[in-house]
DNA sequence: CTGGGCTCCTGTCAGC
DNA sequence: TGCTGACAGGAGCCCA
């Protein structure tokens, strides 16, 4: 679920409370997408540097090395002060802290605690490599959008989505920026002109941006560090209302299927 | 290099 | 009520 607003949220709850804590013990639940990497004593002792974000990863210093965490479809972290209570069947990775105990809470468990020697060798470079911009860089406009998105014939949508010209946007997101900007999702990417790459630029700077200020979406699980739900979802204006009126022209709202996921617009308001 | 499809896993919900 | 299939916020990986 987490995109780049509910990621930010977790990072910014998280960071205050966890940020110069010691590693006191760690615990493993079921696997994760990807094994943690080294022996989980390795991580106790280590102190908690600031947490970064790039995309939807995760960036938690540990001294020489680090975890990347990734939070997946289903993932969200919690913390606890003082002792944690008895963990659930899909909490798979605790970190016990001096100020508490981080807890990775992921029924589907596609996300991911991987240790690496830096953000910038090792696993953790291996998976940012190939990032693209963050939506909220300077250099990300409409002239990088325009340039990045030349002789692409995937679709529009799909492009937001691959994260190799700008990170951040994933299934809702992409969905109400597109129909913010009055983009067809399904308009190759490559055919979008200058202008439109603007409007999409500032577009998803916004929507982003306005997800941010309301503590991101929960559809189902999301919860920031101090357990409390996001309310974006109450905004979306395409995403997930399928046959309901456009808000803004009361044409019915559409979906289709784009690379095996949902797509929601408005065939009216969102032109080709 | 690009793009499309598959896959990992569990839970929920609509429909029969 | 119970079963089945569709679908769910991601993205790495393999293959054409």
């Amino acid at each position: 679920m987490p995109e780049l607003p509910e990621v930010e949220t977790t990072r910014r709850t998280l960071a205050p409370r966890i940020e110069g804590a010691n590693i006191e013990a760690v615990r493993l639940g079921k696997p994760l997408r990807w094994p943690l990497g080294c022996d989980a004593e390795r991580l106790v002792g280590r102190t908690v540097g600031a947490l970064e974000r790039r995309g939807k990863y995760l960036w938690m210093p540990l001294g020489d090395g680090g975890l990347l965490i990734h939070l997946g479809m289903s993932g969200s972290l919690g913390f606890h002060d003082g002792a944690a209570p008895p963990g659930g069947p899909h909490d798979h990775f605790d970190l016990v802290t001096s100020r508490g105990t981080m807890r990775l809470h992921d029924p589907r468990r596609f996300g991911a605690v991987v240790w690496s020697p830096s953000r910038d060798e090792g696993p953790a470079a291996r998976l940012l490599a190939g990032l693209g911009l963050e939506p909220f860089d300077a250099a990300f406009d409409g002239a990088h959008l325009h340039r990045a998105l030349r002789g692409r014939r995937m679709a529009i949508k799909q492009a937001l989505l691959a994260g190799d010209v700008v990170v951040g946007a994933g299934n809702i997101y992409a969905c109400e920026a597109l129909f913010d900007a009055g983009i067809d999702p399904r308009l190759p990417a490559g055919r979008l002109s200058r202008p439109r790459c603007e409007r999409l630029a500032a577009s998803l700077r916004a929507t982003l941006a306005g997800a941010l200020g309301m503590g991101g979406t929960t559809l189902r699980d999301f919860r920031d560090a101090h357990g409390m739900s996001g309310t974006f979802q109450q905004q979306a204006r395409v995403y997930g209302r399928e046959g309901e009126p456009c808000g803004a022209c009361g044409t019915r709202v559409r979906r289709v299927v784009q690379g095996q996921r949902s797509t929601f617009f408005c065939p009216r308001c969102q032109r080709r």
